[in-house]
DNA sequence: TGAAATGTTGGGGCG
DNA sequence: ACGCCCCAACATTTC
C-alpha cells in the first residue's frame, strides 16, 4: 500500500490529526485532498463568512503542506466520483478521513465505502457517538448524567496527541483545481482562518494572556467582555482538534487546585462536553434536524410573522441587547454564547417564530454553524429538545441585557444609533424623558424603534401557546 | 444556562 | 409601651 488519500474534510489541521498520522504511517506516498462538493457549497444553508473562512483555512493548510514537502490537492465534484477519478489515476490503495457524524456527512461516506477503501478514523469530538451510553445501550437524554460518564471514560491520561508530521511525501504532477476567485471576498478581523491562529489562541486562552482562562467562570457570560475561548470556529474546521482542547482543559484544571481558576477550567470542560452531547445527539436522532424532538411540543401554533422575522435578522427589534447581538451576528459571522441564547428566546418565545427559522437564519451567518450544536442550542432554548429549558423559562431582554451587558458597551459598540443614551437607558431606551431623546439626537421611533412586542405581554402570549399543546 | 408572583420576616414610623 | 401598618429584603412557589 504505497499510496494514501488523506480525504480532509473538516480537519483542516496537520497537529493531532488521527486521519492523517494514519496516512503517513501506513503508506509512503499521501495525497492530501479537499472535494470542493458543490452541494456542500450551493447549499441554502451556507453562509457566505464560513465559505470564506473554509477558503482562507484551504489557503493556509496549503501553506503548511508545502512546508513538510507536501502540498494541498483540490477537485470539484461529487466526493465518489472525484475519490474514483483519483484512486484511478494514482493507484492510492486506501483513502483515511476524520469521521463526521452529522447525517449529510455519513451518508455521503457511506456511498464511498461502497465503492473505495475508505477508512475513518478519529472524529470532530473526543468521544465516539456509541461510546458514551446508558447502562441500557441507549444514549443519554439528559446533560448531567452524560458529562459525568463522558469524564470518567475520557480521563486525562487517556487522551494522547498526535504530533504534525515532520514529513509528508506526495507524487508531483496530480492535477489540482484553483480555489475560487471569490475566496478573499471577506477578509474577518475577529477570527483570521487557519490552525496557526487557533492554536495561538488556545494558548492564549489558557496561559490567561487575554480573557484569562481563571476567570472564564465569571467572564463568560459578560457580553461587553472577551471572556471566552473564541475558539469556535476553529473547532468547527477541526484547525484545532477537540481532543487538544480537552487536554488543555484537563491541564488547567490540574494546574489550578484553588477555586475562580479551578471552576473555570472546569466550565470550560463543560462547554466542550455540551459540544459532544450535542454531536451524539444528532447521530442517534438525526431526526432532530427536521422537528422537534418533544413529540408532545411538535404542533405548537407559531405566529410565523414574516416582519417580525425580518425585524429580528436585521437587528431591528427595539431591545437593545437582541438589536447589538443579532449585528454582531451579521458583522462578524460570530455571536457571544449569552447572546445567542437571549436572542433565541426572544424570537422563539417573545415573537412565537418556530425555532427552525432562528436556526437556519444562524447556519445562514455564522462561521461556526455546525447542525449538531445549532440545532441543540435551538432546541434547547425552544424548550423542545431533551434536557432543553423548561418551556417556561423566558428570557426577558431587559433584565438579561442589564445583568450581562452591566454598563451597556455591548449595545453601544454594535447599536451606534445608542452610543449616546446614558447607562441608566441603556437596555429600555424607550423609557428616556422626550428632553433626553432629543438632546442626544436620538427620538424613539424615528432614530431607534420602538420595542416590537411588549416583553410582559408577549411572555403570557408564550406560555398560553405552549401551555395549549400540553 | 430565568423571571414573575406570592409569601414571610423584621425594622421603624406612628398613633 | 403597645399594636398596627408599611415596605424593603429575602425566600418560596409558580409559570
Amino acid at each position: 500500500m504505497d499510496t494514501a488519500i488523506w480525504w480532509i474534510r473538516r480537519d483542516l489541521r496537520l497537529n493531532d490529526n488521527q486521519a492523517l498520522t494514519n496516512a503517513v504511517k501506513n503508506a509512503g506516498h499521501v495525497i492530501p485532498l479537499f472535494i470542493i462538493d458543490p452541494q456542500i457549497i450551493n447549499s441554502p444553508n451556507m453562509s457566505a463568512m464560513r465559505l470564506s473562512f473554509l477558503w482562507q483555512g484551504l489557503e493556509k493548510l496549503d501553506g503548511g503542506l508545502r512546508a513538510l514537502g507536501s502540498e494541498l490537492i483540490i477537485r470539484r465534484g461529487l466526493p465518489s466520483e472525484v475519490l474514483t477519478q483519483l484512486v484511478e489515476e494514482t493507484d492510492a490503495g486506501v483513502i483515511y478521513a476524520e469521521a463526521d457524524y452529522s447525517p449529510h456527512a455519513m451518508q455521503r461516506d457511506q456511498e464511498v465505502a461502497d465503492q473505495l477503501p475508505l477508512e475513518l478514523v478519529g472524529g470532530p469530538g473526543v468521544s465516539h457517538p456509541e461510546a458514551v451510553l446508558k447502562q441500557d445501550g441507549t444514549p443519554y437524554l439528559v446533560y448531567t448524567p452524560y458529562s459525568r460518564a463522558w469524564k470518567s471514560i475520557y480521563k486525562a491520561d487517556l487522551i494522547k496527541l498526535s504530533p504534525a508530521p515532520e514529513l509528508i511525501t506526495t507524487p508531483q504532477g496530480i492535477i489540482s483545481h484553483a480555489l475560487p476567485s471569490e475566496k478573499n471576498a471577506i477578509h474577518n478581523h475577529a477570527f483570521e482562518s487557519g490552525e496557526e491562529v487557533a492554536q495561538i489562541r488556545l494558548k492564549e486562552f489558557i496561559s490567561g494572556e487575554q480573557p484569562p482562562i481563571s476567570q472564564y467562570a465569571d467572564l463568560r457570560n459578560r457580553m461587553d467582555l472577551d471572556g471566552t475561548a473564541r475558539l469556535s470556529p476553529y473547532l468547527r474546521f477541526g484547525m484545532i482538534s477537540a481532543r487538544e482542547c480537552v487536554s488543555a482543559a484537563y491541564q488547567a484544571l490540574k494546574e489550578a487546585p484553588d477555586d475562580p481558576a479551578r471552576k473555570s477550567a472546569e466550565t470550560w470542560l463543560n462547554e466542550l462536553i455540551w459540544r459532544e452531547f450535542y454531536i451524539t445527539i444528532l447521530y442517534h436522532y438525526p431526526e432532530v434536524l427536521k422537528q422537534s424532538f418533544r413529540e408532545d411540543l411538535r404542533d405548537i401554533s407559531w405566529r410565523n410573522d414574516e416582519q417580525e422575522f425580518d425585524a429580528w435578522c436585521e437587528g431591528q427589534t427595539g431591545y437593545p441587547v437582541v438589536d447589538a447581538a443579532m449585528r454582531q451576528l451579521k458583522y462578524l459571522g460570530w455571536m457571544h454564547n449569552r447572546a445567542r441564547m437571549i436572542v433565541a428566546s426572544f424570537l422563539v418565545k417573545d415573537l412565537l417564530v418556530d425555532w427552525r427559522w432562528g436556526e437556519r437564519w444562524f447556519m445562514q451567518h455564522l462561521v461556526d454553524g455546525d447542525p449538531a450544536a445549532n440545532n441543540g442550542g435551538w432546541q434547547w432554548t425552544a424548550g423542545t429538545g431533551m434536557d432543553a429549558a423548561p418551556y417556561f423559562r423566558i428570557f426577558n431582554p431587559i433584565l438579561q441585557g442589564k445583568k450581562h451587558d452591566p454598563n451597556g458597551d455591548f449595545v453601544r459598540r454594535w447599536v451606534p444609533e445608542l452610543a449616546d443614551v446614558p447607562t441608566k437607558y441603556v437596555h429600555t431606551p424607550w423609557m428616556m424623558p422626550p428632553e433626553l431623546q432629543g438632546q442626544i439626537n436620538c427620538i424613539i421611533g424615528r432614530d431607534y424603534p420602538q420595542p416590537i412586542v411588549d416583553h410582559g405581554f408577549a411572555r403570557q402570549r408564550a406560555l398560553a401557546a405552549y401551555k395549549q399543546t400540553n
